[in-house]
DNA sequence: TGCGTTTTAATTGTCAGACATTTAAACGTC
DNA sequence: GACGTTTAAATGTCTGACAATTAAAACGCA
């Protein structure tokens, strides 16, 4: 019945809580180890252990020598970045979230930062988008270098919101859909269709046209649930 | 120059990219602790110290006797929500993120759920809504309880979507504001606005009129934003 | 005093071995 | 076969030691 959890993990959690709490600043330095170990009556490898889960979370990180030890480390959103696509990825391949359920999500929070992108992306983002465009309808492209540079353009996109939350939490939501992508095989037809779109796309955002840019993002949606519906009926009829 | 990481870091790594390529399936069992500390060559101590940190982050969960071991975990929905939550505060909270772009991700990525709730929407997320309506419009409901039900409000809002990939990317999002809206005083005007345009949504999920839903949701975020800027004037004017 | 060098102390990283605890399977006994 | 006991395997925890690293303190010398 009683699921009592380790004694690194009961630490580490505490330790957790006072760092989300505030009652432990960034760059504060925790107590060392041998403290701690005093502190908390466990030896000194438990307390490691709740240090080191600590640790894969980025919410501490450590320095040897004198004046070293564990500190409360800054967050920082490239950091998250890494975290989060992983998270996602593992949670789609894992839990079988099916192709139209993933872009579904993708598209519709893509769209929520296409009006915010339209009145604010730089010449940088659209000048990202134009090169991936251009990388797109190189001939001889495999399939995964297709799917690279259609994150890049898609990221370039997000970016153009200004928004570093939007960008932290749509990194996930894009990247993540990258391996399911992957699985399609894009026909020279489909290809240029796509990056028809996507010519399309970046024209409107530089013309500020934020219902354009919404309208076509739909039409993308489309195709690619389309695309990915072609390729389960394939599956499904060879079995 | 150098940034050679500990072994624990490094064997985690090794573990964590075998697990995230496929090569370990989910409930797979890890070797032993022992067999894998003759495996890596290092001592008992570096292998646990490497696993504890897989399993902050849910990637592995342990079993203790005969049968026992370290297995893949099969990552869920709901394991994820949590570090997501937790990892979204910590950004916002330690990167001075302001209101403002906060508020302005929170609602853009809320408005892009809202059609597909309006289409799917439940009887029981209806319910959910209005509850929590009926619950902020009591008097003597403390801003961290409004707060909160506003939060199960929004939150009922998305995983109305019926789509778990939303709802999981937006939890963060939604959840981790919940902080900065903790340090906005609600009079009892700014409540009954709030509470007006809650049920004014509920009304027009329940109608399934997506474009006025998406209106309210911008009223709000106007009115949001508003309330945060009045809170941060006042700071400002203190100093 | 000022500066470069050496020493030292503090701290994390790693190792080895031991024992405690938990769990399921194997084994006996009836 | 049912039921209690033993056993073995595994994780969890403790202790003590040493290595590696780092900055500060001590020192020597001009």
């Amino acid at each position: 019945m009683k699921n009592a959890p380790d004694l690194s993990a009961q630490i580490a959690k505490s330790i957790r809580d006072a760092i989300v709490s505030g009652a432990l600043p960034v760059d504060e330095r925790l107590p060392s180890e041998a403290e701690m170990s005093e502190q908390f009556d466990v030896s000194r490898s438990t307390v490691r252990e709740a240090l080191k889960r600590l640790a894969a979370q980025s919410l501490i990180r450590t320095q040897r020598g004198a004046t070293g030890g564990a500190f409360v480390n800054r967050l920082r959103f490239e950091d998250a970045y890494g975290q989060q696509i992983t998270t996602s990825a593992l949670l789609l391949s894992m839990n079988a979230v099916d192709f139209d359920t993933a872009c579904e999500a993708r598209f519709a929070l893509e769209r929520a930062c296409a009006p915010l992108s339209a009145q604010r992306r730089t010449a940088d983002h659209l000048e990202t988008m134009r090169a991936e465009v251009t990388r797109q309808g190189q001939p001889g492209l495999s399939d995964e270098s297709f799917c690279a540079s259609d994150v890049a353009f898609h990221r370039a996109l997000v970016d153009g919101a200004g928004n570093p939350v939007l960008s932290y939490q749509l990194a996930g939501a894009v990247e993540a859909i990258e391996p399911l992508m992957n699985m399609i095989t894009f026909t020279a037809r489909s290809r240029d269709h796509i990056v028809g779109l996507h010519t399309a796309i970046a024209d409107a955002l530089e013309a500020k046209d934020a219902p354009r840019v919404d309208t076509l993002l739909a039409d993308l949606a489309a195709y690619t649930a389309q695309l990915g519906q072609s390729v389960a009926d394939a599956k499904q009829s060879k079995t």
